[in-house]
RNA sequence: GUCCCUAUCGUCUAGAGGCCUAGGACAUCAGGUUUUCAUCCUGGUAACCCGGGUUCGAAUCCCGGUGGGGAUGCCA
């Protein structure tokens, strides 16, 4: 059976990075399974959902590689879909209004009495549920009303489906049953409004029932049905909730396999009575974890970083974050980190996903990068830094060739490409120097006179002549000369014509200043910043 | 409250009962290369949440606890 998956996300403003990591998974599972990867809209939150969100989901999409196939489903479109629907379910007996006159009164879906063979649903054995003392029971087709005494001796109100008490005996507290819920009574329970109210009940005891599904991400998952409850599928104003749009369209789409968050395992078990009542094919599910922030929780909107576009912004590459956030909770099983999009698609199993959350790590994500930028040649990586400066209006104006060579210098050093906003001082005078290098390189007796003879010497040297080798070699004879340590004047050099104490090789950037601008911000140190250093 | 899920270095992970003296990566520390930084190379510190079982043998299986997360919406 070929694999059809799909993404089926909410456009409502930013796309989220736990978001398009399950876009990611998707996409590597059917890729991996050489299956479909369908997109579909979920719009129906008119309030929230824009068009410009949309864009922006589409625009991230593309720019990760995320391709999908066929058209975009667009929710909203699938309405009469969902309404139609609703009405099979209600005609079936599976839907009810808890004010059948009232049509504006939200539609039920009964999870129903009769399910024992449903394929998802299986026997869980003899069950018996205290009760507050004395407390009352009241039963009605929109399932039971109980009270439990909690730890700490308060009374709490339970509510669930009527499915969830197979053959229910209520008991009084000698032990006498007082209700018992069977063929008998059933019809007339589904179809009276009222409740029947027994008093005085000591207990509850029933065949319990659960309904399980394996998840090829958290394997064997069961739930009890008497913790479930009915649940609403139109709302009084007429328009269908998230569980039946979303199961109509999984239908319509035929789609074979659900890869999505794990907050949707709940969701699951509920969902599953809709596929085998619509009279669908069950999917085959698969829920990843969350990835959560620094401090260990899901990431929330005031986070920063939390959505798809900052990464971008910030100049990651397309493909590092790819192969990063492919990692967040997968790993192909071996050693490899660093993998080509074919290498991960080749090696994707969904099964290898982890079942814990991860914690997105934004150095490792940097380091990441790095090793991506690393790969492209000097003249690739100056281009697309170029294009990312451009955009940002940073150096404008700036020689190309000069560009050109200080990237060359500066590769290496650059994790991601908002590291390049620091190249400033390779292309103006205009930066404001590290007062803690300047303290540190520039307070040695002796600095300031020799940096003023080496400006005299580099002075003199020919235009075309003021190579990186002929820097060092003025510096080397002036150490000597003075007798000072080999190197002692390189940081007090750098800072003097970069500001910092870090960066390129420093007679090859003098070399990329050249001799006039080398020597005119020796000449400004020495007039400005000789007397606070 | 109830229900569901989950737990290996700081972080991402490998680990499918003996290949585990627990491997890799990022981070970190030390050393080497080097004019600083970065790159590169070498080495180090660092983890099986706790308690019971099962077994000749448990990081791995089972039970309990604890921590974390999720669900319990006329949000999706």
């Amino acid at each position: 059976m070929p694999v059809i998956a799909r993404f089926a996300p909410s456009p409502t403003g930013q796309v989220h990075i736990g978001n398009i990591r399950t876009a990611i998974f998707n996409w590597l599972f059917a890729r991996h399974e050489k299956g479909q990867f369908l997109l579909r809209i979920e719009d129906t939150d008119l309030e929230r959902s824009t068009r410009e969100a949309i864009d922006t989901l589409l625009e991230c999409m593309n720019w990760l590689g995320l391709d999908y196939d066929g058209d975009i489903m667009y929710q909203t479109k699938q309405l009469p879909v969902h309404l139609a629907a609703a009405e099979r379910l209600a005609q079936a007996g599976h839907a009810y209004r808890l004010d059948p006159g009232d049509a504006k009164s939200p539609l039920y879906f009964r999870i129903p009495y009769h399910c024992s063979d449903f394929p998802f649903v299986r026997d869980a054995g003899e069950a018996k549920i205290e009760l507050a003392a004395g407390s009352a029971v009241e039963i009605s087709r929109s399932g039971l009303v109980f009270r439990t005494l909690g730890a700490k001796g308060k009374v709490a109100e339970n509510q669930y489906c009527l499915a969830g008490f197979l053959d229910l005996t209520v008991l009084d507290p000698a032990g006498q049953v007082l209700f018992r819920l069977d063929e008998s009574n059933l019809p007339q329970i589904l179809g009276a409004v009222e409740p029947v109210t027994i008093q005085n009940a000591a207990a509850l005891c029933f065949r319990r029932r659960e309904v399980f599904y394996h998840d090829l991400v958290k394997g064997d998952l069961s739930k009890p049905l008497d913790s479930m409850r009915d649940f609403i599928v139109i709302r009084s104003d007429g328009s269908p909730v998230f569980h039946l749009a979303n199961v109509c369209d999984d239908i319509t789409q035929g789609v074979t396999h659900i890869v999505r968050g794990d907050d949707h395992v709940e969701n699951t078990y509920r969902h599953l009575f809709l596929f085998q009542l619509l009279g669908a094919q069950i999917p085959v599910y698969a829920h990843l974890p969350m990835i959560v922030n620094a401090q260990g929780k899901p990431y929330s909107k005031r986070d920063g970083d939390a959505f798809v576009g900052d990464y971008r912004e910030k100049g990651f590459l397309a493909e590092a974050l790819f192969n990063y956030l492919s990692l967040l909770g997968w790993s192909p099983g071996d050693n490899r980190e660093k993998m080509s999009r074919a290498e991960i698609v080749e090696a994707f199993h969904i099964e290898k996903a982890q079942r814990s959350p991860a914690q997105l790590d934004p150095v490792k994500l940097a380091s990441m990068n790095g090793l991506y930028l690393a790969d492209l040649s000097d003249a690739d990586f100056a281009a697309l830094v170029k294009s990312f400066a451009d955009r940002r209006g940073w150096f404008a104006g700036v020689d190309p060739d000069l560009f050109r060579r200080t990237a060359s210098l500066m590769h290496s050093r650059t994790k991601i490409l908002t590291d390049v906003e620091s190249w400033g001082y390779f292309f103006s005078a205009d930066f404001t120097p590290d007062p803690k290098a300047v303290r540190k390189n520039l307070s040695a007796p002796g600095i300031w006179e020799a940096l003023s003879e080496l400006r005299a010497r580099m002075e003199k040297v020919e235009d075309g002549a003021f190579t990186a080798g002929a820097a060092e070699a003025l510096l080397r004879a002036l150490e000597e000369e003075r007798g000072m340590k080999q190197f002692a004047l390189n940081q007090p050099l750098r800072v003097v014509v970069t500001g910092t104490a870090v960066g390129a090789g420093i007679y090859e950037t003098v070399e990329l200043l050249g001799r006039n601008e080398t020597c005119s911000r020796i000449l400004r140190a020495e007039t400005s910043w000789q007397h606070e250093a």
